[in-house]
DNA sequence: ATCATCTAGGTGCTGTATGCACTTAGATGG
DNA sequence: CCATCTAAGTGCATACAGCACCTAGATGAT
């Protein structure tokens, strides 16, 4: 009974096959490409295909706080900028580590998910064969 | 400010991009091929590559009350069998169009998550392209 | 006969994730 | 002076998942 973590999931640092709706690693990758505020990460986070059910700021800036307490990114408030002040966020190199470390687990995940779909097919192939030779179809 | 569900995600039945180890679609797929209880279904679910990290019975268990309620499966004792009673579930019509669902939302889900890896590495090979210019590279 | 173990199903607690409503505050224009 | 935009945040409720623990029938060993 290895006992891994605390309790639940990524209590300290794996993040154990679970996506939700993978914010964090999309938040690391864009400030992988420069630094960055929450408020404009809002924005870009819809080149990832989050355009139809766009994510919540709040869920964002409570990220970015959760990354910067793990040391995954550093930030300061920039002054003299026009508007309110901005947190700018910089990934550190742990961060650029952390990065990778998703990018692996989401490829493992990305593999469970399509073997569920091959199950899903392949299933579905059968079912309908079966119809087919009953004379049982419905579509 | 459309007030699409109560509160938090997937309250009543939609789920809306979220899969977390997507356990709940990979029960609904096990049960579409023909009816079985708890414990078999948590020895089952390897089959979609879960080996490493497998799920917890308890969820599995909890998932299987909660589809019940949603009356996306039934449930019923079966007795007679060796061993204790075993609680036998089997997938209702709707929780076939509610597997369908899944289906559709996962590959959504999937088209993001390859949006995010081909952003990952399209920046990656820019990155290491400038290395490459500057002769900074690493690897 | 009694005890350990396997099968099967379950509850309680805790930590993590996330959405919605709401608040704070500076800057800017009418 | 007030509305609005930009920017960051908090409070609350819900949802999901893991771990520890419990109940109880069946089965085999001592």
């Amino acid at each position: 009974m290895q006992r891994r973590g605390r309790r639940g999931y990524g209590a300290q640092g794996g993040c154990r096959r679970r996506i939700g709706r993978f914010l964090e690693p999309c938040l690391l990758l864009l400030l992988h490409a420069g630094e960055s505020h929450g408020y404009e990460l809002l924005e870009n986070l819809n080149r990832f295909g989050f355009g139809g059910n766009p994510a919540d700021s709040s869920t964002i800036y409570r990220i970015l706080r959760s990354l910067e307490e793990r040391g995954f990114v550093t930030s300061m408030w920039s002054e003299g900028d026009s508007g309110p002040a901005r947190r700018v966020y910089t990934l550190t190199e742990e961060g650029n580590v952390y990065l990778d470390t998703w990018v692996t687990d989401l490829e493992e995940t990305d593999r469970i998910l399509h073997s569920f779909f091959s199950e899903y097919h392949n299933h579905m192939e059968i079912h309908h064969a079966n119809d087919g030779e009953t004379g049982k179809r419905k579509e």
